[in-house]
DNA sequence: TTAGGGTTAG
């Protein structure tokens, strides 16, 4: 389209101008048309239009967004070099009978070698921003980045945040989360304020390095100045899910996921979610060794996901003393499944602890009239749910259902679904008339809990 | 009016 509008620009017979040129070639560089803006800038030059700074940068990015990084770099050379040609006759003589080959010499070779032809000499001047390109251009090689940032100090260029961000990263990236941490600091002590793009990198460091109170920390920090972190810096931070992660680390991403919703965005529950399943799923690492890995497709559906994870949170933020109760309702299968997982998950942890189990636990699949059919979801949760439990697990599940709405007497029935190791306590005997509301509801035996759990602990000694 | 830094999934 850009290109488009510069053929009918020059068939109404306006002349482009700096900004013209350099708005085409920002339109190649961003479709990753790379040649093509080599080409552009070419053609700009011949057509006399001298392109200025901001300009060259546009070029230069161009490169370095398609990891032309040599190219850019030679460019950058060779604009320098040119710059030569348009100092003072006396400063230009020092530098020649300093540099071997000739001024000219070196023009031509390079104009060859990177099919630029110049038809004027540009008088280049480069910027902060020609450096913080360069420096990206510099990949993980942190002296280079350091080499260059020092040079933009000598020609008189100050560091912004955009530079000391970029050095950060470098460091970061090649693992030394010690050197990125010193120079958040060195960059404050500079005058340069780190801002949010600053802390997200430093976060971003740590999480990849599974340094994750150090990542907290950093995000407690730049609330302390008053930074308001945004939606990539808490994507960043709940990016940070670790196999077998504690319950206190799940229930940090927890905090954040809140603290983001409240801050007003809509959170990426994708990485939370994978959190809590790993780990949940580890509760059942040691009893099944053998069973093949559980596939975590997660089907989703449109309806919000903040469901389960609310959910989750609510059993994670539950005291010891209360009573182990799960509501099941308006979840699908696996949903199911992780929240159990995750109460199992927190039991676990407990009795670790040394807390006993005095409870049994219950379940509460969902509530319906008596005798009418319940749906096909809530069957699907109480079967799954069920083969968790007590094939997965080996626990003992005994069906209840509880009914609520009539205060008539509590009854049990039994269920079809229910297999060998459920006790069979009575049938529904109520005339249909009546039709009382009913919680269904599974019970897992406190007894099987503790059997489950020693057996966990044994296993692992 | 044109340029430079941070995240990820499907």
């Amino acid at each position: 389209m850009a290109l488009k509008v510069k053929d009918d620009m020059l068939s109404a017979g306006v002349t482009p101008n700096t900004v013209t040129w350099s708005s085409l070639i920002s339109a190649c560089a961003n479709a990753g048309l790379v040649e093509k803006a080599i080409q552009l800038f070419e053609e700009m030059l011949l057509d006399g239009c001298e392109p200025n700074s901001q300009c060259c940068n546009i070029l230069l990015h161009a490169c370095v967004e398609a990891s032309q990084y040599d190219r850019a770099f030679r460019l950058f050379e060779s604009w320098k070099r040119n710059r030569v040609q348009d100092m003072p006759e006396d400063d230009k003589e020092n530098r020649a009978s300093n540099a071997s080959s000739g001024i000219t010499t070196a023009r031509s070779r390079s104009s060859q070698l990177y099919g630029l032809n110049f038809a004027k000499e540009l008088s280049f001047m480069p910027t902060v921003a020609t450096y913080n390109i360069l420096m990206k251009a510099c990949g993980s090689d942190y002296y280079h980045a350091k080499a260059l940032m020092d040079e933009m100090n000598t020609m008189g260029l100050s560091p912004n945040q955009i530079t000391w961000s970029i050095l950060i990263d470098i460091c970061g990236s090649s693992g030394n989360i010690e050197g990125a941490l010193k120079i958040l600091r060195t960059m404050r002590e500079a005058g340069i304020e780190p801002d949010v793009v600053a802390y997200t990198i430093v976060i971003k460091v740590c999480v990849e390095n599974k340094y994750m109170k150090q990542a907290f920390s950093l995000f407690a920090e730049m609330k302390r100045y008053q930074i308001q972190p945004n939606l990539v810096t808490y994507n960043t931070l709940l990016r940070a899910r670790s196999r077998y992660g504690s319950s206190l680390e799940v229930k940090q991403c927890l905090v954040v996921y809140q603290d983001m919703r409240r801050a007003g965005y809509r959170s990426n529950d994708f990485y939370l979610k994978q959190l809590i399943e790993e780990w949940c799923e580890g509760v059942i690492q040691c009893d099944n060794q053998n069973q093949e890995e559980f596939s975590s497709s997660m089907t989703d559906t449109e309806r919000p996901q903040s469901l389960l994870l609310e959910k989750v949170a609510e059993h994670l933020q539950k005291n010891i003393a209360e009573s182990l109760t799960i509501d099941l309702q308006g979840l699908t299968k696996v949903e199911a499944r992780i929240v159990v997982l995750a109460v199992l998950q927190v039991v676990k942890e407990k009795y670790s602890r040394g807390h006993i189990i005095s409870d049994d636990m219950l379940i509460t699949l969902g509530i319906g009239k008596v005798d009418t059919i319940p749906d096909e979801l809530e069957l699907g949760v109480k079967d799954a749910i069920t083969k968790l439990l007590q094939d997965e697990l080996g626990l003992e599940v005994l069906s209840k259902g509880l009914e609520i709405a009539s205060n008539t007497q509590m009854y049990l029935e039994s269920t079809n679904h229910s297999t060998s190791n459920s006790e069979y306590l009575g049938s529904n005997e109520l005339p249909t008339e009546r039709r009382p509301v009913v919680m269904q509801r599974l019970m897992v035996t406190r007894k099987s809990l503790r059997q489950w759990l020693y057996k966990r602990s044994s296993l692992r000694r």
